[in-house]
DNA sequence: CGGTTCAATAAGTAATTCCTATCGATCTTT
DNA sequence: AAAGATCGATAGGAATTACTTATTGAACCG
């Protein structure tokens, strides 16, 4: 007998229609008939009756299947209740910094923060706005944070880092630029364009970018007008015109007045991926962290 | 969080060391060093201490792992009430009939009934003996009986089987016949003897035996004084000298004075097995059956 | 300073679980 | 009454997960 077990029954139990079941379960539903079929044969009792022969199918527990589910809902609650009891009194004094530029959309952020809140309450929880994806895994070798919401790849070799999403680039644009209107930015119309970039920590794609730019036949090599240290910095100089420049497409400039970002189109089958990831150092394999990162 | 863990925690933090906790647990003890650390770093929460600070290398529980342990001895405690609970309540007014034969030691039978019943105080258990194990076969078939302890093959295609144990080829001697002292017997010594033999229902093995003798340099076939139709009265003929038999080694013939069984040599590889197995109607696949065959 | 004990790690294998596709049966609709 | 729709069971293959053996590294002991 397993917790998934009886989860799966307690939903089944509940909605009396396995299909159903099975969406909320986020599984299919197969599965779920084969680990409730598991579940009956171990216990060697049908805890549910499929009346066929009424007029209208249904699903029904059994006498025994009520009284199970009882005790598998006290089993579901005491878990629970145990997993919040450990972490009350393991994660006590314990703090820990979270790092992050500003790759997600505060709403993300904040319920990213709101669930770590929620399952650790006695953590202390620090957040630390860095420049840019760099500072972030730079700042988690200091050891002056201890997590890190950045993207990949990785820059030291102590770094460890499990991925969360993905995206592709996008152009960052004044709001009254004349491409801002359309719904995606073709690479050729961009050939005589003025560019801002984020300079000091160079990210790889910028290499693929090139690339992709020579194919579409032209170079951004004399086009940077400006390098910048922050993505603050560059979504402003965006905005009053200086250049425009290229973004992940999950970066969030929405807090800028006057900046639209649009999903690049690039002819052909290259299209450029970014990973967004939560890092931390690999030799550490603090429980809590791991927890952590599991969360995200 | 699975019961798994939560047996594997509560094993290691009962003895506080990982290997003899593997060994209990009949696990690996790197197996159990990797849930411990899944459930750690779900939890988020450290259990244990591995002090090797202090002279004496030690595991000891973290505060929160002594909180832990408490709950995790209650969940488990909780798990195995409440399936005692629904079998007493599902498998209420039901009965089953367990056919078998004698292929297995008293005490084994004995021991998987006390199992049976300790499992499922509220069913009804019947034990029928039956002479051969195509008898049980066929009594399942017939629907006399439930469950059948049996040998392979399978004779109908109806029944489903799970095998739990094997054994090779005894012989079974009177016990003052000349070769009872020996600790195992040669088919070539045999090669003079009277025969005594199951007849109705002929095990397929019997072929492969013969196949063996007449390696060996002999044939059976006009050496077999007498057919009997069952195991008991085929030990009553041995002990009175009237022939001697083969039988599969796990065969209990303690019961009848006189007659002892000794493991058969036979020279090359072609080592004759027999599997012991719990058989079954195929088509009814209800719950009870398959947790009490799982038992076995 | 070698030998021993014990848990952690690594890598490959075995076992589960899960998913897609399909079936069989019932119920609804035309 | 026949065709479609609904719903759970089944089958087969893919992916994840757990386990095993072999090895490493750290601490203790002679």
């Amino acid at each position: 007998m397993e917790f998934r077990q009886l989860r799966y029954f307690a939903e089944v139990a509940a909605e009396l229609h396995y299909g159903r079941a099975a969406a909320k379960l986020c599984v299919s539903q197969p599965a779920l008939s084969q680990q409730i079929q598991l579940l009956e044969s171990e216990l060697g009792v049908e805890l549910f009756d499929h009346v066929q022969r009424t007029r209208q199918r249904k699903v029904v527990l059994t006498e025994a299947g009520t009284v199970f589910l009882a005790d598998a809902q006290r089993l579901l609650h005491l878990s629970r209740q145990a997993i919040e009891t450990v972490r009350r009194v393991g994660a006590q004094q314990k703090s820990v910094a979270l790092g992050y530029y500003q790759l997600l959309r505060p709403d993300r952020l904040v319920s990213i923060v709101q669930r770590f809140r929620q399952s650790f309450p006695e953590v202390q929880f620090q957040l630390r706005e860095l420049p840019t994806f760099r500072a972030v895994q730079e700042a988690l070798v200091a050891e002056t944070i201890d997590l890190g919401l950045t993207m990949l790849p990785l820059l030291h070799a102590e770094l460890a880092a499990r991925p969360f999403g993905q995206g592709g680039l996008a152009v960052a644009l004044p709001a009254a630029h004349f491409l801002a209107g359309a719904p995606d930015v073709a690479l050729e119309a961009l050939a005589h364009e003025k560019w801002v970039e984020i300079s000091r920590p160079l990210h790889p794609v910028y290499d693929e970018i090139e690339h992709l730019c020579q194919q579409a036949g032209f170079s951004r090599r004399g086009a940077i007008v400006q390098e910048v240290s922050s993505l603050e910095l560059l979504s402003n100089l965006v905005s009053l015109g200086i250049g425009i420049a290229f973004v992940p497409s999950f970066f969030d400039l929405s807090q800028v007045p006057g900046v639209v970002a649009r999903p690049l189109r690039v002819a052909g089958p290259e299209n450029v991926t970014l990973t967004q990831c939560v890092a931390y150092l690999a030799e550490r394999p603090a429980p809590l962290l791991q927890a952590l990162v599991a969360l995200v």
